[in-house]
DNA sequence: ATGCAGGGACGAT
DNA sequence: ATCGTCCCTGCA
């Protein structure tokens, strides 16, 4: 048995977490650096990100691991959720090595983790995402919090919370365009109008099956099956969600070619998605999305990506 | 300079 | 089931 995480308050707004063999190899660096968030930002001594209407900074000091949240309601709850804290990592990895290669991505990458997104704007995220890249998402969502979100000033800077979708439902498809959406405007419209006037119930998405909550996101326009998965995977703890993106896919291609049954390109059809896609859930297992993150991290890596 | 790729999805064939 | 198109930006 691990040892439980104890998140310890000091002040009102700090805690720090204390040593334990979790903890230790828990990069929050990496993992917000994994391209599952997006609204991070890095300065001299600490990093701040948004989730929802909240800020969360995030420091070391003395070796240790330090978050605050702005404002400080519910800390510790907030902290645990957004960094899985509660997860059982070491069963998952060893579950998720099925193979060398897997064995050799956990053992590199020891810190990095899911994250789990407020599901309101980890669905408007990944609805911008189709068809561009990280930079354009991270620009996009910054335009669109400055326009639409709540000015917050914590640590003497300042912030704007993520737009709630009964804002963004309202806005005009021109106006979201002028975030630099494009085409997406309107599916970030149609989103947002799906969250508030109760087609997608994201309490019940959460609670519901896997196949249940994606063939509901599937109805909404502007979501088909890759941000549907990511949504599963980043905020509706479907941790078999297996998101494929172009370079999950050339990861698969080279080393797992095996998966698509017959040859495997790098472009997928359709079907050929949901035939990959499943078969890596019955080989990776429950906790298939675990090891999807690992394989686009590494292919990440590999390719000397920044951000 | 034109082309192309970058966390895809939609709509018409 | 394929295929062209969609907005925008950086880079070769």
């Amino acid at each position: 048995m691990r040892e439980k995480v104890q998140l310890v308050r000091i002040l009102d707004v700090k805690w720090i977490l204390p040593q334990s063999p979790v903890l230790e190899s828990f990069s929050p660096e990496v993992s917000i650096n994994s391209g599952q968030v997006f609204l991070w930002e890095k300065t001299a001594n600490a990093w701040y990100g948004i989730h929802a209407d909240k800020i969360i900074k995030f420091s070391r000091s003395n070796g240790t691991l330090v978050f605050e949240l702005f404002p400080e309601y519910r800390q510790e709850e907030i902290v645990r959720s957004i960094f899985r804290l509660d997860d059982d990592v070491e069963a998952i990895f060893a579950e998720i090595s099925k193979d060398a290669f897997v064995r050799k991505l956990v053992s590199s990458y020891p810190g990095l983790r899911l994250m789990r997104q407020d599901p309101e704007q980890c669905i408007i995220s990944f609805v911008c995402a189709s068809n561009t890249n990280v930079p354009m998402i991270k620009r996009m969502l910054a335009a669109l919090s400055k326009r639409y979100g709540q000015k917050v000033v914590a640590d003497g800077r300042e912030f704007h919370t993520f737009p709630s979708a009964f804002v963004l439902g309202r806005a005009s498809e021109s106006d979201l365009r002028a975030c630099g959406l494009g085409y997406r405007a309107k599916a970030v419209k149609a989103a947002a109008c799906a969250i508030t006037e109760g087609m997608l119930e994201l309490d019940y998405l959460k609670r519901t099956s896997y196949d249940e909550a994606k063939s509901e996101l599937l109805k909404v326009y502007g979501i088909g099956p890759k941000i549907a998965d990511c949504i599963l995977l980043f905020s509706l703890d479907k941790l078999s969600a297996f998101p494929i993106d172009v370079w999950i896919a050339r990861a698969l291609a080279t080393r797992y070619s095996w998966l698509a049954g017959k040859k495997m390109s790098e472009k997928l059809t359709g079907h050929q998605y949901a035939q990959v896609s499943k078969a890596a859930h019955m080989y990776f297992g429950r906790y298939a999305g675990y090891a999807q993150q690992f394989l686009y991290y590494h292919m990440r890596q590999n390719a000397g990506k920044k951000w």
